[in-house]
DNA sequence: GTCTATAATTTGATAGAC
DNA sequence: GTCTATCAAATTATAGAC
């Protein structure tokens, strides 16, 4: 199967994303993917850390694609930012508290012990970064307060998500809903 | 020595707080620690999740005095928080982005895999977050507001430090200290 | 590309002498 | 309480037949 790489990725993401990228095995994703053990080390001949980068860099892609879908339709940002983190909270109970950022726990766990995994969740951050900064700016913004809030969103959004997996209960979402929609229809012009 | 458990705690908070719990392994904690290996068990007999549960209940009470000592000698609550996120980005430097929250790394990695740990940081995060709304209600805000910005400003740092740590630089932490202390002004009476 | 077998290392954990 | 030896299982990774 040519999907078989595709496969494994998209395994690895939801393996990643609930037990971190050093809680899951090699043998546990494929077994996840059904795909064959010795297909991993021939799409991915650097082995789990060669897999890791394509796996952040990857879901940080669809999840770009996430926010021009959340905010494009939307009738301001403000209304945007509201949807975000509502959205975010019926996936988070709908997954019994599982699927919240694709990306966060490999985060914090490779910051400080891979130097190539640390620098792809670098970059897609960015890349979320720059696509809500640029909405903001289009509203109105400067470019240094649309960074800045941009930022401050992410960051509740972030934090959020740590604290409600926690508690399991959406109240951290509602409470950083509310401050991250005030704070952007505060900086916005008129 | 009677402190050898002591040491295996400190030890293990540091490096759980940097390469997480899966990530580091009981022969490197003991080896950080200077301690025998039998002592781990003999301290911990329920292993290295026993210990998992110390290590996080413990950096929870430090940081839970940490919040006294930092919102005790201020003025009010806005600078209080100011500060909070000053010391914190002024740590994340001098330590190269290593030291941030002792349990956020923890909480993402077990909050699907481990019930007793889970658990464990649901309480250390519960009672920051009471140690905090309690200050704001002190400040005049009613029950409700001072829960709900506690949790924001909550929000923020955690978010902050995963940002901060990915990029390597202290940009969020000022972006979410801009954002954190003016909503907590606008909350206030007055 | 697939699949199996296996290597080499590391993991968490235990037993028992001291 | 300390220390060492060791266990069984799991880890990432490789070799080679098909």
């Amino acid at each position: 199967m040519a999907n078989t790489k595709q496969r494994i990725v998209e395994a690895s993401i939801e393996l990643f994303r609930r037990q971190g990228y050093t809680g899951t095995g090699v043998k546990q994703i494929v077994a996840a993917a059904n795909a064959p053990f010795g297909s991993l080390y021939h799409f991915f001949p650097g082995g789990k850390q060669e897999l890791g980068e394509e796996v952040i860099r990857s879901s940080g892609a669809m999840y770009l694609h996430l926010i021009s879908a959340i905010f494009d339709p939307a009738p301001d940002v403000v209304t945007a930012v509201r949807n975000v983190f509502d959205g975010a909270a019926e996936t988070l109970v709908e997954t019994n508290y599982a699927d919240a950022c694709p990306i966060a726990t490999v985060a914090l766990e490779v910051a400080s012990t891979s130097e190539p995994l640390r620098q792809a969740t670098a970059d897609v951050f960015d890349s979320w970064l720059r696509s809500m900064a640029s909405r903001f700016e289009a509203a109105g913004m400067t470019a240094d307060t649309a960074r800045s809030l941009a930022i401050s969103t992410l960051a509740l959004l972030e934090g959020a998500f740590i604290l409600s997996r926690a508690q399991r209960s959406a109240e951290p979402l509602k409470a950083t809903g509310e401050t991250a929609s005030a704070a952007v229809r505060a900086a916005l012009p008129g």
